[in-house]
DNA sequence: CTTTGCTGTGTAACCGCTTACAAATTGATA
DNA sequence: TATCAATTTGTAAGCGGTTACACAGCAAAG
């Protein structure tokens, strides 16, 4: 049985209040009896009970993340990113992987309410996620990152982080078509997350503004796995309006398009240009390495824990949307078509 | 201000004893009262606070993992392993990196201890770690996986999951040693981490069993990091001894290696083969591909948590050592040598 | 010497549940 | 109809802290 803070009390020849005064550097105990308070800590090896002391002030300083899956070097950078900064402030952090599924999402969030976690970071991006309106409108402590909601100008509380998906999609598309690429596809993950829709976004505005007619078949939405990036991308290449370029949604779609090359014998740079998104380790360490969009992923997730934390401790500012930029990182996947 | 307990007992009409029971599916309720009180639940929105809960039953339904670093694919993999295991069974976790810092780790687990999570799963793996010696003499629930620890046999409760790293680095040395190599260098993580010590252990033995001497001056300690293994194989391979081949301590390691080879013109596996460690997704798309030792890192991670959810549920039976089998995995980073 | 205002400490209510025990209800049995 | 056991429900005491409030002790002021 653990000492609790009777213990120390008795031990101390004091009170339970001032007890738990001293544990909460509170007011004015005099030097002497805070330290026979210590004292009797030290001695009966006592670890302040948490749960009891939520019970009153409703703090457990821990923190929610909910993000599709740890094993992604995106989200594990991420989830490093918060789970420093949550550290930094003592708190601790859940990390849940719902695998972009909302009923297992749903069921998270109503365990974690539950435990009474402090915040929420929602990170798994799902397009008009009815688990993350509930969340809002019941007014729990919530950040957003890497995803918006729309129609919640009212809400004030709610913070928001995103790249610019838009122009990090541009910015992929016009590097290629500076190097002279004109049928560039784009293969990219699931429509129901937003950043699929905005690097599209990016992708036609850069073909438009160079004069380049947008062709749908060159657009395809799937999964943000190796496999769908190597089966979408074998199949591409087999059409007769074969692509010099291809721009991924992702790295690891990057990955499975270099396979897929690889596999048919193509080059790359050399018969096919290939761009990836995100810049995770996995972009370095490919072959060749890749040419993708830089996101900052880790610095991302700590301003994310970190705005959370800062509304815990009651800052009223209105809700802010912290806009991250993109940039185009060369390696070694990109060249001119032949 | 969320609803408790006891307006839901006022709304149906009964006392919280009630409500907590049909909460608990606890002995006996009329299905009427059962009825009236869920309907309250429902239309009160209810969320059982599990703080209070707790505070009664000491149970939080939270595991904690300390890993070193989640960036890296062989611990987010346990990590996912284990997210998995304990959601299953309507568990959370806590996941906190500890850097391979001792410090870090102690400020970790007395926060936890704080916030009464059910158990710990300690993956962070450094040699003679008093602070692994103090949960164990303290008796709190623990699994340690990837680690052992020395001199615990009368304990009965730590369960420990740790893969045969001798069989490992025999199985990799073994194999270089068969195609035909003689000169190989081992580039190894920090010392102070057991599996550093078997890996070395199992090369030993290969080229023992196998008459040729072992040459300490070929045996380098360093961290697991890109640029660790990088720098050491540039060294190496600048000396007039240089090896034909090279065994890393583990994947990252391997990866700084091919890129020392490439930044000397060398081709891999033409001039130096390369064998890595862990099998982890960065050897399959390293270039070229890692020959390495696969590790069942999902599997450990998803055991350790069933192991210690079920020790928590009350599993009497003495401490488990369970071994998990490692596998060389050929792919293009090895070759005879020139 | 009484009053005033600090400072330092103790008392007890409360946070929202669980649970041992008591009490009330029911139906069967004598 | 009275008795008893079994079933259902209520009462109240915790769990281990926090905190409003009361109060004691003491120095300075009147």
């Amino acid at each position: 049985m653990p000492a609790t803070i009777y213990d120390v009390a008795k031990k101390a020849g004091v009170s339970i209040a001032t007890v738990s005064r001293v544990l909460n550097k509170k007011d004015n105990v005099s030097e002497e009896t805070k330290q026979r308070v210590m004292d009797a800590i030290e001695e009966l090896n006592y670890v302040p009970n948490m749960i009891a002391s939520a019970l009153m002030t409703k703090k457990m300083s821990t923190l929610s993340l909910l993000i599709p899956d740890v094993i992604n070097p995106f989200f594990s950078e991420i989830a490093r990113g918060v789970e420093d900064a949550a550290n930094n402030y003592n708190y601790n952090v859940i990390v849940c992987n719902t695998d972009y599924d909302l009923k297992k999402e749903a069921v998270y969030l109503n365990l974690l309410k539950q435990k009474s976690v402090d915040g929420f970071i929602v990170a798994s991006a799902i397009y008009n996620d009815k688990n993350v309106y509930d969340l809002i409108k019941q007014d729990y402590p919530l950040v957003l990152l890497g995803r918006e909601i729309d129609g919640i100008e009212k809400n004030t509380r709610t913070d928001v982080i995103v790249s610019n998906d838009i122009c990090g999609g541009y910015q992929a598309t016009k590097h290629l078509i500076e190097l002279g690429h004109r049928k560039i596809d784009l293969i990219l993950g699931p429509k129901e997350i937003k950043v699929n829709r905005d690097r599209e976004k990016g992708y036609r505005k850069a073909l438009r503004d160079h004069g380049i007619a947008v062709d749908k078949n060159r657009i395809h939405n799937g999964r943000f796995k190796i496999e769908f990036g190597c089966s979408k991308a074998l199949e591409i290449l087999r059409k007769k309006e074969q692509p010099t370029a291809i721009f991924a949604g992702n790295d690891i779609i990057a990955i499975g398009v270099l396979r897929a090359a690889k596999s048919l014998g193509y080059d790359v740079p050399g018969d096919l240009s290939v761009v990836g998104y995100d810049n995770t380790i996995l972009a370095e360490i490919a072959d060749p390495p890749l040419t993708t969009i830089n996101q900052q992923m880790y610095k991302m997730g700590y301003m994310a824990a970190e705005m959370l934390i800062k509304r815990l401790k009651g800052d009223k500012k209105p809700a802010q949307r912290v806009i991250f930029e993109t940039k185009l990182v060369v390696r070694k996947s990109t060249a001119k078509p032949r």
